[in-house]
DNA sequence: GCCGTTTTCGGCCCGACTGTTTTCAGTCG
């Protein structure tokens, strides 16, 4: 059933734990919850499949989550979150979602006033009744107003490129010096939530300015401030020189890595935050200027900020056997763009021109197939004239254009244009754009079907997710992961910030088989071909070395694959 | 509830900012 199962699973323990932060139950009880919901969420496995002997073998399941998942699973709830169901209106966790509100004001409300809703908490502070209640004022009240209101029109999670775009705009007004992004933003997540940033400005230089940009303060003060800008959170921490190492560290997280080191550091004697690492015995406090003296002083080797997630890069770090992930200097082309053959605006000329001032030595001439009806695309009669006018262009270029096609993957796994044709190609991408809502097994046979051509080298954005906009498609990715392994078809990873499709954990996973990722920028306009980045910092997440790329190849080697 | 190159029991990350205080609780990252 592959994900969408072990997310109703994962979805069910944190209700569990939501409703134990709001009984005020112990915080570690709490926190194995969290981390056991989060295993569920990351397991490849369906979880359904999985043993009790397999689910005690995953860090952070116990006896306790695994006989609470095998009851989930079986009977879709489980004892502990029945008997908490009982006690609690189910829907009272919803108030949490309110900044400013946590588990103890929850507990005031209901008791005090019996809110068990947003809308009734709107209702008690505008009649003022929030008041009433004793550690509760009117400024609360008035928080919690603005908090609805922003709770209301929230945006949602950003974007990786809008998150840069506000974040650059941001630094672009404060005063000039030494800005870092830090969060998830820096951590290259496929979306963010809010925009950290790190500077050894003082608070007193900037805050004047974040106060005219901001269309709200939410905190002010000499150590961080926190704005609303552009309807998004912005959180600027001010640092020491002397300590902008350990300032950035801890902003960067994860907040489960973070714990991770501070553990590591508890157990060398130390304490670390986000001034340095303090010495427990002299009490004497080691400053760190940079990241990698706290990596030192813990005994681990650097830790890119792409891998901090807590997935076992600490003990990587440790035995010194991180991987040497991919850069965007080793990337020697671009495995998916489009001409005026199809839907993009660069004609071929124009393609190579663009492919030697980014130093490539090769573009994907990739454009969709007649047979797709949301693009014009290429007929059998335009793919040669096609050909033909790439060798005309290549004897001028360094950059060398390849023939391919992205091709469509029809309904029933077949494809939208004949072998014949494709067999005359360097390299054949294949991908599905319509009937997206297939069953499991349908679509994900289709897909290996697909696979299993001959001709097909690359199978385009594989889940065909559109972040924010359209869910991934519901394949079985185990059986993808192991037909692309046999039949040593590449996955791709579509750079395109809308898609970043293979997500991380997929593509950690898929290298662990050994399959090989075609990074794709999917580009229709020059711009975008810009976005090789996103899919580099995306690859990086999966633990990707040059070696899993296939675009790190040299021209040679990648014909050799697409043989 | 989870976990163990000190431990199967006794730990479990750390600090900033705000509001309602009367010395601190609550929330957040």
């Amino acid at each position: 059933m592959g994900r969408g199962e072990n997310a109703g699973v994962a979805d069910q323990l944190e209700q569990i734990a939501q409703l134990l932060l709001i009984m005020d139950e112990n915080t570690f009880k709490i926190r194995a919850y969290q981390r056991g919901a989060e295993a569920v969420r990351q397991s490849l496995q369906p979880i359904s499949s999985m043993s009790r002997a397999d689910l005690l073998q995953v860090r952070g399941i116990g006896k306790g989550i695994a006989d609470a998942i095998i009851s989930i699973v079986e009977t879709g709830t489980c004892n502990e979150l029945e008997s908490l169901m009982e006690k609690i209106p189910p829907q009272l966790p919803e108030l949490l979602e309110i900044d400013g509100i946590g588990p103890k004001t929850v507990q005031k409300l209901w008791r005090h006033l019996n809110i068990t809703s947003i809308q009734e908490l709107e209702a008690a502070a505008r009649s003022h009744r929030i008041r009433t209640i004793r550690g509760l004022g009117d400024k609360k009240e008035e928080e919690i107003l603005r908090a609805i209101a922003v709770h209301k029109n929230r945006s949602g999670r950003m974007l990786l490129s809008e998150a840069e775009a506000i974040g650059e705009e941001i630094i672009s007004v404060l005063p000039p010096g030494r800005y870092s992004f830090a969060g998830s933003l820096r951590r290259g997540r496929s979306t963010i939530g809010d925009i950290d940033i790190v500077t050894t400005n003082p608070a007193v230089s900037v805050n004047p300015r974040l106060r005219e940009i901001a269309s709200e303060m939410i905190d002010e003060g000499m150590k961080k401030t926190s704005i609303f800008f552009k309807g998004k959170r912005i959180d600027i921490r001010f640092a020491d020189p002397a300590e902008y190492g350990a300032t950035l560290l801890y902003l960067t997280g994860s907040k489960e890595f973070n714990i991770r080191l501070r553990e590591r550091a508890i157990s060398r004697g130390l304490r670390l935050n986000e001034y340095g690492l303090l010495d427990q015995r002299t009490k004497e406090l080691i400053k760190c200027p940079d990241e990698e003296m706290v990596f030192r002083r813990l005994g681990l080797s650097f830790v890119p900020p792409e891998l901090r997630e807590d997935r076992g890069e600490v003990a990587r770090a440790e035995s010194d056997t991180l991987p040497f992930l991919v850069e965007l200097k080793n990337i020697r082309g671009d495995l998916h763009a489009h001409s005026t053959g199809s839907d993009g605006t660069m004609t071929i000329s124009e393609m190579a021109g663009l492919g030697d001032q980014l130093s490539y030595e090769y573009i994907l001439c990739s454009d969709h197939s007649a047979s797709l009806g949301v693009a014009r695309g290429l007929s059998p009669e335009g793919l040669k004239r096609q050909d033909h006018e790439i060798e005309i262009v290549n004897r001028d270029h360094t950059c060398q254009i390849l023939k391919g096609i992205e091709v469509d993957i029809l309904s029933d796994g077949r494809l939208g244009l004949p072998d014949a044709v494709l067999s005359d190609l360097d390299c054949v991408i294949a991908s599905i754009h319509s009937v997206l809502h297939q069953d499991t097994d349908s679509i994900t046979r289709r897909m290996i079907t697909a696979m299993e051509n001959e001709h097909v080298d690359i199978i385009g954005h594989p889940t065909g997710r559109l972040i924010g906009r359209r869910e991934p498609s519901s394949i079985d990715m185990p059986r993808i992961l192991a037909a692309a392994r046999d039949t040593e078809t590449a996955l791709e990873l579509n750079a395109s910030p809308y898609r970043l499709d293979l997500d991380d954990i997929y593509l950690k996973n898929a290298i662990e088989l050994g399959v090989t990722i075609a990074i794709g920028t999917d580009a229709h306009r020059p711009l975008e071909y810009a976005h090789m980045r996103y899919g580099v910092l995306t690859a990086r997440r999966g633990w990707c070395r040059a070696d899993d790329i296939l675009n790190t190849k040299s021209i040679n080697e990648l014909m050799d694959f697409c043989r």
